[in-house]
DNA sequence: TCAATAGTGTCTTTGAGACACTATCCG
DNA sequence: CGGATAGTGTCTCAAAGACACTATTGA
């Protein structure tokens, strides 16, 4: 923002605005598909961390996947904007939406100057099908491991930035239960954590430590029905399907 | 980036691109003004965090201290414009640039809407002058002890965001050197450490933590002159001068 | 010598992880 | 009972902080 008192008026002709888009990496925790790797001995990890592409339907880069995205309308803010993207791309809601990055690089739209405000967004796919809307020509679910590639313009850039801030921010950031339904097992949000950061947690101590957070709290409802010893369900106390507002930790 | 593609035709009209404009807030360490406050008796922190603002020329928020930004220009990137405003505004390099978060609120330029991305700058001070450009009316440092308040615009919540993003990055990441001339002592960057985060340090666990992470190594000149044992003198292992390409941790 | 700051040694505390153990379900 | 998962106890190790101690200069 701020002044365009700076901006001397001759200049005025070069200074068409640039373009400016969002783009959403839409993350959700999904069944490892068993054709693409044969079941190695040793994983016994069942769930994937998966991103959400959209194949384009126009030059440039058409038939390439990319991140949903697309111009940010003049009466809705940049959070809305992203919301909105994922609105219609799928039919999912955002358990948690957070701003990434800006990129802004010269060459990176062939079009012409285009600026992208990218959020990435964690979302319950439970039994929800992805709506592709109108516009897009498909949509379609791609595991991180490994990443998609290539992928349009620097869209391969973006996933890998978003991939490290989602696994570097599940250490230490209540997020993990957003992949969840509302009350979850120990053993579910442990789930989550290992899918996402690749390594093995002990149950013991996992339980302890996010006990320590005071981040979520044990209800009285349990499981039943498993030929074990029933768990507890557990509720994360922030509120799980606001978006965030500003800058976040 | 990507797709003008789903936009479809019909809202052409009412999608005039919001204005883009990049923001900076300047932090240097500067000798506290023992005008400001009269010199509390515990206190040994000479050099105080201040940051850089600009008095506005013009309507809105006229007279008001702002935050110097501006408009994107077509052939620069992001990054490149954070630091032309920086010279634009100040006759001083930047030591270290990040991009910080983009603001986009509706309602926060009363002129229409604008999106800002804001970056935050660590520049040393040294002897070095402001040089305000022609357009600036007035430059000034101030110390964000307390932040000075109000600002225009939502300046004050971007400049309490970079603050929190300065104090928390200098605890993890090493950055509090970009304050400092290219050689400097343990105890001088200590002091940066002391004055970001307001919290004494022990010197001895210092010298052992920010050894360890191996980001500075000892030269082997000294510090002659003081009545005391000389320290050494250290130098910081990566560049020091170079703007950060990309997203960074 | 003293004053002052540089730099080291070492004890305590704290938190993370390894891992053995007990608890409670189903069949 | 055995198999399986839930949950607890406790040991070890490493990093961080408190703080006493030694080292080296100028005056």
């Amino acid at each position: 923002m701020s002044d365009t008192t700076e901006t001397t008026e001759n200049d005025e002709a070069k200074n068409v605005a640039p373009s400016l888009t969002v783009d959403v990496v839409i993350f959700s925790l999904r069944p490892r598909d068993p054709l693409q790797l044969p079941e190695e001995p040793g994983a016994e990890i069942s769930q994937e961390l998966h991103v959400l592409l959209v194949r384009r339907a126009k030059e440039p880069f058409k038939g390439c996947w990319a991140l949903p995205g697309g111009r940010v309308h003049p009466d809705e803010s940049l959070e809305q904007s992203a919301a909105r993207q994922l609105a219609e791309k799928t039919s999912l809601r955002a358990a948690y939406l957070e701003q990434l990055y800006t990129f802004g690089r010269l060459s990176r739209d062939p079009r012409g100057r285009t600026v992208s405000v990218v959020y990435y967004a964690l979302v319950r796919s439970d039994k929800q099908q992805i709506a592709p809307g109108p516009e897009v020509a498909e949509a379609c679910w791609f595991s991180v491991d490994p990443v998609p590639n290539p992928l349009a313009f620097d869209h391969s850039e973006i996933l890998n930035y978003a991939l490290w801030r989602l696994r570097n921010k599940v250490k230490y950031a209540n997020i993990a239960f957003q992949f969840l339904p509302p009350t979850f097992t120990l053993t579910q949000l442990r789930a989550v954590y290992e899918a996402i950061t690749g390594r093995k947690e002990d149950p013991g101590n996992f339980k302890r430590k996010v006990e320590a957070t005071e981040t979520i709290v044990k209800t009285e409802a349990r499981v039943e029905g498993g030929r074990h010893r029933p768990p507890s369900l557990y509720r994360a106390i922030v509120q799980t399907d606001l978006l965030h507002r500003g800058p976040v930790s």
